[in-house]
DNA sequence: CCCTAATCGAGACGGTACGTCCGGTCTTGTG
DNA sequence: CACAAGACCGGACGTACCGTCTCGATTAGGG
């Protein structure tokens, strides 16, 4: 069962690597909008047969390529220091987070994809803590506001983007506990 | 006032009302992402270069015809109702809004005249109602908040989009007031 | 009956010369196959709409133009000065040439009208020629051998194009009359 | 000899023909002015992409067609029977002929390739049977002659064009050796 | 030590949209 | 009326990507 593997010629994990690589390299020098499949797998070293192979296009190669660079970088013990890095992190990653929002908009596959896993896991943590320390607030309702602000700047005014908004988010969150 | 018109045939003004209305029909229809300038002017009965003088693409058409659809159709005179029209009429827009937004992302040319004229003006309204009724909250800060709560509604949940929750939002403004 | 003119603007017989010179000017600077109605007008400074008036396309501005300028520069005098004059006067013409031919096989209609009459009238004057000065020369065949030769330089070899090939072709045609 | 096909997916020599075939039925039925790439590579049931890719334009689409077709068609054996046979199977290829001739007009370079290779090939052929044949008449004005009186038939009188008339520029060619 | 099977780089394939160019027509105001 | 200007519809151009396919070559088990 560990393996599982039949036989064939394994699947090459340098290539995948490559292909990640390629994509945010190509990504923060040309924005998303110029990038290509046929690019990426250039750069990679890489047949274009082999990105369809495992990722259903760009979008995908993209936010697999976060995902897997990015995970656990930010801390979720509680909702200061959540809220915190996240706001702190996410300038590193404006190029990708726009591009992903970008394409959710024009492929409803995609979009869903992005809305439930990458964007659900966030919501569910940023959720599960508002839920611990703030009882008095709807999660619902400050993972909407939390978020909303943050990808508005994101989306918007990426310079704007710093740690103490963070702290100015999590001071809204707080009046809205108390009243 | 002279009109300012040189020699020439003039401008048909029919055509352009004709393309806005094929761009928002097919843009409902079938999606920002199947979107084309041909396929515009096809609908419109009207030469692709006819779309090509007078917009750069097809996201300044969308962009054009929204403008001019929906002028005046919200309340700018207190904090309250503008909100609340805000939060009310978003969802007719849901399409439109969802491709510009996208559009804004690839085209950093586009983006600009998106985010500096489109949002740029709905911002100022919402800022000086701000500055008048809620004097002590940062005005810039109420427009992120107010602006990115309904653009992550209508970029992720727009069935969550509703007039109630322009009431919510207000609320929030209020309880950051008081602190 | 002088005049016979009704009312309205007179034709403005300026603007046929320009048009005129800026269709031979534009033909030998970039060639034929870069002429254009638009080009020829805005050279010219004259409305798209005047050529169209007097002239059905390109072809017929230059064939009328070439026919205006080229009037009685050919010695039809006897056989020899013609075929000599035909060939000396060739290569200033070698461009319009090549493009009138050209479009004459593309347009059906202008190739009509180039074949009979143009080619024509030059036909004509040969085979009167040949059948007053060599009678025992079938007059058709002896047009087919001058003027395809000569065509054939003009199209593929216009560099060879000399008033002594023109004697050489005068001796091929007299070796015929003493079969 | 090895075939010398690197790696990739080959050439598919069945578009090939289809788009062969494709540009010569059109051209035959509605005219090479009104022959285009899209029509070709939509009646070869062909991307249009795969026209370009092998050939520079319609023109080089037609030629190889044309070349592929002819091959070895004509007699070469002695120089009667290239003549006649070059002027009796001429009709068949009258379309063709007239719309390379054209553009070979408009298009310098093809110009070139056209000169140089399609008709340089036959001249070739007919220099050497009139060197080896008629001594005494000069090659290279002997194809003049006979090739310009051809093309001249071909391009203005194409219902000219019979095997007698290839015998009586045979005549000519005889007549020019005796002088 | 071959055999089967899957992956790899390469690149041609059918499609589709792009933005440009030009043709030929029309609609203005001015002379 | 003709004229300059210029917008209009139509349609071909050549390019760029998409996602699929077909090659020969490579790299693993399993017999």
């Amino acid at each position: 069962m560990s393996g599982g593997r039949g036989p064939g010629r394994p699947r090459d994990e340098q290539a995948k690597r490559a292909i990640h690589e390629a994509a945010l390299d190509l990504l923060v020098a040309h924005g998303y909008g110029k990038l290509t499949i046929d690019g990426i797998a250039r750069r990679a070293g890489v047949g274009r047969q082999t990105v369809y192979r495992w990722w259903p296009g760009k979008a995908d190669v993209v936010l697999d390529a976060l995902t897997t660079r990015a995970a656990l970088e930010i801390e979720t013990a509680d909702l200061t220091s959540f809220v915190r890095a996240t706001f702190a992190v996410a300038p590193r990653y404006v190029p990708s987070l726009r591009g992903l929002m970008a394409e959710a908009q024009l492929d409803p596959g995609f979009g869903e994809r992005f809305v439930d896993q990458f964007l659900g896991s966030r919501r569910a943590v940023l959720m599960d803590l508002v839920g611990r320390e703030l009882p008095d607030v709807d999660p619902e309702h400050a993972a909407d506001v939390v978020f909303g602000t943050l990808w508005y700047l994101v989306l918007t005014r990426p310079a704007s983007l710093t740690a103490a908004y963070g702290d100015r988010v999590l001071a809204l969150l707080r009046s809205l506990g108390r009243v």
